[in-house]
DNA sequence: AGCTGCGGGTCGG
DNA sequence: CCGACCCGCAGCT
């Protein structure tokens, strides 16, 4: 995505204070900024200090120009005449600057699995990538999907999770750290600033994409849902007793879950230590829960063969019916009772595939497909499916036309995208099925 | 139950 | 000193 980002400093208007102890009073901190003490304790703060370094900043963010700024300066640009459209997979090392108006930047949101990290400011909200929960057997579904869970953000819930079975094969779960910055996490940068919410990552994913937030959640009521109601419900309970008295899980059917579209993996060039080669029939159901690969113990058993998910880039993939619209007018976490609950996944993903770019994410279907050239913000494939019923024509691309959070001063021109980082910076408003999908895209 | 943010604390470089 | 990480707590959904 191209967004023209102007930014200009003016010193003069900024109160030598502002940035000083206490709450900014030049810096009305709208929202979910970090109310307590400015402790601003990190030593590299002071380098801002000078105001020649944000001098006529006047560029795109995203294209890498303004890049003098750094999320620890004393001084943020303070002028921005266009703030960036919200980024679901922020990678590489990207900088954005947001409206405070919108919602995804308040709440600090990624489509990464991103956990709260403690670096001692309050100024200054840091998060750490939890990686991807893959299947230990790295089983593929019939139509070739890998299994790419969330992981939890929270630890309890994290090592629950991973004590439970691949929800395709039942195999084992294992958990694909990230250590795409420098052996560490990925780590993402938030930052309230007056009117602006100024974002800042570190680090390249050398991972997929695990689901989103509203995949896993609807993954998990799929499965509340059929756990609940179907015949094998008793089995399912019988099957919980013995894990929760073993450990493990006796083999049962799989259960219906949301893959990560796996057009939405970019691969870096570092992805290449991930997965075995057992994806390579994508189109046969590679599901080993009969066929463990053995894989190197531990956390990582990283094969150093080339990923599926980067694999999948040559992968010329048969054109889905839905096309690349065919997103739901009308998200709903809620599954259609009777549909989803007995889908398999790949019928419950939305099917933004035939991206005619394979370096772009399948987030920007809309963007680069049919749609998306004419919007620039791109509608995120993460959206929830209801698969029975096709959404009209133009239904989600009008929803994302009309999308533009208000505080965008101006539609870039074309939508193309400029990230630096790749390429594949877009815009992702998959927060579809949430009040603030219609706070932040008003019916008009 | 799980997510999110805060903050005290430890540890290693 | 800094960054990563652990942990507990609190508020929220």
């Amino acid at each position: 995505m191209r967004c023209d980002i102007h930014v200009f400093l003016l010193p003069a208007l900024r109160p030598a204070a502002e940035s000083g102890s206490g709450t900014a009073v030049g810096s009305p901190c709208r929202g979910s900024c970090f109310p307590r003490g400015l402790r601003c304790g990190n030593s590299k703060m002071l380098k801002g200090a000078d105001d020649s370094i944000m001098e006529h900043e006047d560029s795109a963010s995203q294209h890498g120009e303004m890049t003098s700024w750094d999320i620890n300066d004393i001084k943020l640009p303070q002028h921005v005449s266009q703030t960036d459209w919200f980024q679901e997979w922020p990678d590489s090392y990207v900088k954005h600057i947001y409206s405070s108006e919108d919602k995804n930047a308040q709440r600090h949101h990624s489509s990464w699995a991103m956990r709260n990290t403690n670096n001692h400011n309050s100024r200054i909200l840091k998060k750490s990538c939890l990686g991807v929960v893959v299947c230990g057997n790295d089983c593929s579904t019939l139509d070739g999907r890998k299994i790419y869970l969330r992981p939890a953000i929270c630890d309890k819930a994290r090592q629950k999770q991973q004590r439970k079975c691949c929800p395709n094969c039942n195999g084992p779960l294992r958990l694909l750290s990230c250590r795409g910055h420098g052996g560490y996490p990925v780590t993402n940068f938030w930052r309230h600033e007056g009117q602006f919410i100024f974002f800042q990552s570190k680090g390249a994913h050398d991972h997929p994409r695990p689901e989103t937030k509203l995949e896993a959640e609807a993954r998990r009521s799929i499965q509340k849902a059929k756990t609940a109601f179907s015949p094998s419900s008793l089995r399912q309970k019988r099957a919980q007793e013995i894990e929760s008295l073993t450990g493990a899980m006796p083999t049962q059917e799989p259960l219906p879950l949301l893959l990560s579209n796996p057009d939405a993996h970019i691969p870096p060039a570092n992805f290449r230590r991930h997965l075995s080669k057992s994806s390579q029939e994508p189109m046969l159901s590679s599901c080993s829960g009969q066929f463990p690969y053995p894989r190197t113990a531990g956390e990582d058993g990283r094969s150093g063969e080339a990923p599926a998910w980067g694999r999948r880039l040559s992968l010329s993939r048969a054109p889905r019916a839905q096309g690349p619209c065919s997103l739901p007018a009308v998200p709903s976490t809620a599954p259609p009772p009777q549909h989803c609950a007995h889908l398999s996944a790949q019928h419950i993903l939305p099917g933004t595939k035939g991206s005619r770019d394979p370096f772009r994410s399948a987030t920007g279907a809309l963007g680069d497909g049919s749609c998306g050239e004419k919007f620039p913000p791109t509608y995120s494939g993460s959206c929830l499916p209801v698969p029975p019923c096709p959404a009209p024509e133009g239904g989600p691309c009008a929803m994302a036309s009309g999308a533009q959070p208000r505080p965008q001063l101006s539609l870039p021109a074309g939508g193309s995208e400029g990230d630096s980082g790749g390429g594949r910076q877009q815009v992702c408003l998959n927060y579809c099925n949430n009040d603030m999908f219609f706070n932040l895209y008003p019916l008009r």
